[in-house]
DNA sequence: GTATGTGAAACCGTTCACAGCA
DNA sequence: TGCTGTGAACGGTTTCACATAC
């Protein structure tokens, strides 16, 4: 890995050819150039070679990159060679989603534990898991080491489930609602806002009529 | 309006200087400086003069900006001032969460239509919308004048649908699924794709050890 | 005096083009 | 020969700095 600051948004693009390349695993597919990769990601060859470059050299001049081995060092690039332990607040329709389909995305991911404000979901069986009060959150995120927080609740109360988690030691933030959260500066944050999105699309279809 | 190219960039900070001027409005705070939502949005306070000016002037000299008329002039430049349109496909768990929330997030969205390839969940009543099964999508989605259609259904479909919105002439796609959809070009897609988004969040948390 | 609007400068990311290697 | 890896050129975005206006 180089010691030159590697751009956050080279990043983002290894994970649109960490999916990518599982696909032509999928089809069988063994080599690939980064035209050909490229291509299919909607990208510049040389960006590809580029992106890569900042953390080695994967492939092999004059063939290309080997399918398999490129999306297993991607995957260790990105760590995800590794289980990382989830806890979700918020067990409402988007919530259940998630909590049913994490593992299914993606063998990493795992979600340990799940709470809620409402007492009526309280108990309650997700897959797995047995949805817990907000109040058990801290020890129950220390207990079962818990790294990434997932907020998934209305925006009313995201800034203190946010707080909780700090509290009870999470490394990383997954944001649902369209709040900005303030946090220490060491905690990692990603935003899901589709709301944003959406704007972005209208913003898009105004311009051409 | 100049006639420079404005950044795609600049647009997505214009829905987050809308966010956060919305929240100002709500909190009575009548008029604000560029360095001040600039500290709030966590951006330069030049950066927001910049993005403002690809689209006019909208401040005082010497006093700011009006919080209720840069909102509103904001919200004008995205599109928003005029009600959209969506049909969705995929009553699941997030289907669900949007069909129930959206009118709740931004008065200029509204779901029209909802489709389902699951004949149990056909016929069934989520908010105000009947979920119709498929085979009526592009029947129904140029009798109700939709615009903008909302995949959130399993990645396997995706590309289907997203052709049979197409057909149907929708102009714009928000995409839910990890699938990078094939689309005619003059067709507007924004992808919202957490499982790309956690990926990072486990990149910058295991940079940090 | 204060904060906007905007050219100019600095910075960063993308693409080119070719040396290097299988 | 063919494709990677990478310095250099290019283009675009961010930030600075100040003239301008309230």
């Amino acid at each position: 890995m180089k010691s030159v600051n590697i751009p956050a948004i080279a990043v983002q693009r290894l994970t649109l050819y960490a999916r990518n390349l599982a696909l032509l695993d999928q089809k069988g597919m063994e080599v690939v150039s980064s035209a050909g990769l490229a291509d299919i990601c909607g990208v510049n060859p040389a960006q590809i070679r580029k992106d890569l470059g900042y953390f080695g050299q994967f492939g092999i001049r004059g063939v290309g990159y080997y399918v398999k081995e490129l999306a297993y060092e991607i995957r260790k690039i990105l760590g995800l060679e590794k289980e990382w332990r989830l806890a979700l607040v918020g067990v409402g329709n988007l919530g259940s989603a998630l909590l049913r389909h994490a593992q299914f995305l993606d063998q990493s991911y795992t979600f340990v534990a799940a709470f809620e404000r409402d007492p009526k979901r309280i108990g309650m069986q997700v897959g797995q898991i047995t949805v817990a009060p907000v109040k058990a959150l801290k020890r129950l995120v220390k207990d079962k080491g818990v790294e990434i927080g997932v907020i998934a609740i209305g925006p009313r109360w995201a800034q203190q489930v946010a707080d909780e988690f700090v509290g009870a030691g999470v490394r990383g933030i997954l944001n649902f609602t369209p709040v900005q959260l303030r946090c220490p500066s060491d905690l990692h944050v990603e935003n899901v806002d589709f709301t944003r999105m959406l704007d972005m699309l209208c913003y898009r279809l105004t311009l051409n009529q």
